[in-house]
DNA sequence: GAAAAGGTGCTTTTT
DNA sequence: GCACCTTTTC
């Protein structure tokens, strides 16, 4: 397969597709004047305070918006493109608004078209990934790429690097692959190609990494398909390789403006840079524009984030892009805005007392008119299950007291495994919730097994959708099978695929079993493709890829409570392919009427917007499922949606939480090595990136803030205990009300007394002195008994118990097996096994190891 | 080759 | 404590 940048020549201008169509005109001046005060430009100013006003209604040079959580900046934002029709004359087609998750683009495009009604119709808004799909699609021709690619997903990726770590005969542990995956997506977040990374490397690693992320890239483009970081590195190596392409892209977007931009990384950034053009102060340096014609000056740009919310560093985000800005940008002006429209003054002070204990940030003090509200409340649990059990009433008296709903409730943790704990009490005591985000829907099994057959219908190319389907379910083509194929496909130099169709050149190498599934693999893919072909839709192939293979007869067939859940995410799967399949064709046209309102004068809009409309929904089986296939690759937070639902309690990660606001917000799981999470315990920086997570965490909550913790929380299966975080020794007593509040003792190893601290009042016996705030000054509450800072002391493990010691003739219950007889003790101590008869569930020889799930009776 | 038992290592966070 | 991988057994 060609590589990307290998076409020579710059590819003669008028060769875009329609969605890159130019405005009329060419590109408009920049600086263009207001209108003039107007009534509708005065409506989109009104209510706005003088920092927003003027974010809103500046032009010119670019513009970075420091906005404090809450401060109003999505609306700065919206109003800021409204405005720009409405008082500054732009052309829709003109603006490209750039976000962060889909459902703030989709929020965005709402609101912007509340405000200018079918206008907004034309505007790009969209997120990163989505941006650089429709233009790599766009320009597909023109890089010798097919526009039916493929997107790979992380888990993709590292099914990929082992492929190429096995090529290359590394080791390849699950760790390796996901080490060298992370390695190389870093490398793409620099920009860095696999040549210069080669050049570069210097120890062992790097050399090794710069090998495998070259056989990756090798890998990538001969399955037709690109990874995450891929999507953007190669759309900016476009801008870069092509000028006429850029100066395309560049005329058509005069005004370019960039949402979170804090969380941007520096392939981000020099995207930006290459869209927007202009010069840098070192030019020539890295993310330096080229070939920008003299005559075109840049588009407006404007970009809006809070580096006190910068929680991406570990996907190469880097806030030098926003602390920079106007070292990157001469021009710039900035515009802070700190009057804080969503929280209460409690909450507020809280959170300004977190972020400050970050050194080297700008000052930033959030302020509200709105007055002190409630305390914050805290609470400390003696386990997960009390925090957990804490939150359920309270949330209920929440509920049953005041005005709140559990639509207004949220809960959030530092990692999803601390969801079970919270989770295993709601459903226990009834409580309705919601968990966003956590084990995907896209990312279960039986889910992610049908979309690689339709992937590997769509695109021939994929290898690792192909391989990964090639036995699943088991059709009798196992590793030995599949090792002769990919042996053979090496000889020949051909793909995976094209050697799979070849077999009967290997038959005498395969077993006839495999020899006959193989062929009839090959067919089973040639009837569905020739479903695509025959403009079947997306839900259909789905459909008959279930039948076909007997993945739904498999799961039918079982009786393992699981599979029927399976089988009911496959059958939503199936209505999501048909709702994502109308939404396709219904964005397409109203892209098209966009475009056509938007090039068309008023008379002519009528006419042209629908011939365009049905002209841009005539799309075939392919290009539909390939559409569909992007959707669900880019919008993996389809199954989100909080949207404060009526009467459910919404669970969360800190990191999903970002950009969301309730008015009540538990933060849960306040503990050194749990939240800081252990592993930014050693680093100043990972810990100041933690706390800016305990900052985005407070400032949700507009009305109430609960912060929780425990004493003992198990993790791995044990029993453990971790320090208060030390995030909760910044926060003001004055503004915490403690509900319950006990010491840590340093944790006692015994299996008979995990908990071993005890609140005053509970009615029993405490081994030390606890104390509820109040009781002290409140200066020294923790008192000087405190534990010393640090990972988490852990409890005695499944290995230190005692051995089962059994004798022939023995009773024994075991976990799964029920009730037994010892018939046969082989070996002494941790060798020991017994063979124990368990009647109907059959004779099995065990181990006697401590921790084995069974006891003598 | 498939099924099942045993072993291993894991936990950041996500577009 | 769990999911996933490896080994064992039929």
């Amino acid at each position: 397969m060609t590589n990307l940048f290998d076409i020579p020549a710059d590819p003669a201008a008028g060769g875009h597709s329609g969605l890159s169509a130019a405005p009329p005109g060419g590109a408009r001046p920049n600086q263009s004047e207001p209108h003039g005060r107007t009534a509708e430009s005065e409506a989109l100013l009104a209510g706005l305070n003088p920092q927003q006003r003027a974010a809103v209604e500046h032009r010119g040079a670019p513009l970075l918006v420091v906005a404090g959580a809450g401060s109003g900046k999505t609306r700065v934002l919206t109003r800021r493109v409204a405005y720009l029709l409405a008082a500054g004359g732009a052309h829709p087609g003109e603006i490209l608004a750039i976000t962060f998750t889909n459902k703030a683009a989709a929020e965005m495009k709402e609101r912007v078209a509340d405000l200018v009604g079918g206008r907004a119709r034309a505007i790009w808004v969209s997120t990163f990934h989505s941006m650089c799909v429709r233009i790599l699609r766009s320009e597909a021709a023109h890089l010798g790429i097919k526009t039916t690619f493929t997107i790979y997903d992380s888990a993709d990726s590292m099914r990929l690097v082992g492929m190429v770590a096995s090529d290359l005969d590394l080791d390849t542990k699950r760790n390796t692959a996901r080490a060298l995956a992370a390695a190389i997506s870093n490398l793409k977040n620099e920009l860095i190609d696999p040549a210069t990374a080669a050049e570069r490397a210097e120890t062992d690693i790097q050399k090794v990494t710069a090998e495998v992320y070259a056989g990756y890239q090798a890998r990538l483009r001969a399955a037709a398909a690109f990874d995450f970081d891929d999507l953007i590195m190669q759309t900016v190596g476009l801008l870069q390789a092509f000028p006429a392409v850029a100066e395309h892209y560049r005329r058509r977007f005069r005004h370019v403006l960039v949402d979170e931009y804090q969380d941007t990384n520096h392939a981000q950034y020099t995207l930006v840079r290459e869209l927007v053009g202009g010069t840098t102060p070192d030019a020539g340096g890295p993310g330096a524009a080229v070939g920008v014609a003299a005559h075109l000056p840049p588009a407006e740009l404007v970009v809006v984030g809070d580096a006190d919310q910068s929680i991406y560093a570990f996907r190469g985000a880097t806030i030098r892009n926003i602390t920079e800005f106007e070292r990157d940008y001469p021009d710039a002006r900035t515009i802070m805005l700190e009057q804080n429209y969503r929280s209460t003054q409690n909450i507020l002070s809280a959170a300004n007392a977190v972020i400050a204990g970050n050194t080297d940030r700008r000052a930033k003090s959030l302020w509200t008119s709105e007055g002190s509200g409630e305390k914050i409340v805290g609470y400390v649990g003696d386990n997960e299950h009390d925090e957990a059990r804490f939150i359920g009433q309270e949330i209920d008296k929440l509920v049953d007291d005041t005005a709140c709903r559990y639509g207004d409730v949220a809960v959030f943790y530092r990692t999803n495994a601390a969801s079970r704990a919270i989770e295993d009490i709601f459903v226990r005591t009834g409580m309705p919730y919601r968990i966003v985000g956590g084990v995907r829907f896209y990312e279960r099994k039986e889910v992610k097994d049908v979309l690689a057959y339709l992937r590997a219908v769509a695109n021939p190319d994929d290898e690792v959708s192909l391989r990964r389907v090639l036995n699943t379910p088991r059709r009798g083509i196992g590793d030995r099978a599949e090792a002769q194929v990919v042996i053979f496909a090496e000889q020949e130099r051909i793909p995976f695929a094209d050697a799979l169709r070849r077999v009967d050149d290997i038959a005498p190498l395969l077993a006839t079993r495999s020899l006959n599934s193989i062929v009839s693999f090959n067919r089973l893919i040639d009837g569905l493709r020739s479903l695509v072909s025959d403009g079947g839709d997306p839900a259909d192939l789905a459909t008959a890829v279930l039948d076909r293979t007997g993945y739904r007869a498999e799961l039918e067939a079982s009786d393992d409570p699981q599979d029927a859940s399976r089988l009911e995410n496959l059958e939503q799967l199936v209505t999501v392919m048909r709702e994502q399949a109308e939404m396709l064709i219904a964005a397409r046209q109203a892209a098209a009427e966009g475009e056509a309102e938007a090039s068309a004068t008023d008379e002519e809009v009528g006419a042209l917007a629908a011939e365009s409309a049905l002209l841009a929904a005539q799309l075939d089986g392919q290009q539909m499922l390939t559409g569909v296939l992007e959707q669900l690759s880019l919008v993996a937070d389809a199954d989100a949606v909080p949207d404060s639902e009526e009467g459910v309690v919404t669970l969360m990660t800190l990191h999903t939480a970002k950009g969301l606001e309730f008015p009540v917000v538990f933060l849960t799981g306040l503990e050194d090595g749990i939240f800081p999470h252990m592993r930014a315990l050693g680093d100043a920086k990972e810990l100041a990136e933690e706390r800016r997570l305990a900052y985005v965490g407070i400032t949700r909550a507009r009305k109430r803030l609960y912060v929780t913790r425990a004493v003992t929380r198990s993790s791995w299966g044990q029993p453990g205990s971790n320090p208060p975080s030390r995030f909760l020794d910044d926060v003001p007593d004055e503004v915490v009300d403690w509900r319950r509040l006990i010491e840590n003792v340093p944790f006692v190893d015994r299996d008979d007394d995990f908990f071993s601290s005890r609140a005053i009042g509970s009615g029993r016996s405490s081994p030390v002195s606890a104390s509820r705030f109040g009781d002290r000054t409140p200066q020294s509450r923790f008192g000087d008994k405190m534990p010393p800072r640090g990972p988490a002391t852990r409890g005695g493990g499944v290995g230190s118990k005692p051995p089962l010691e059994l004798r022939k003739g023995d009773k024994v219950s075991h976990d799964k097996y029920g009730l037994g007889t010892v018939k046969i003790v082989d070996g002494v101590g941790v060798r020991a096994t017994a063979t124990i008869d368990f009647g109907s569930a059959g004779t099995i020889r065990l181990m006697l190891i401590g921790g084995v799930p069974m006891v003598k009776l």
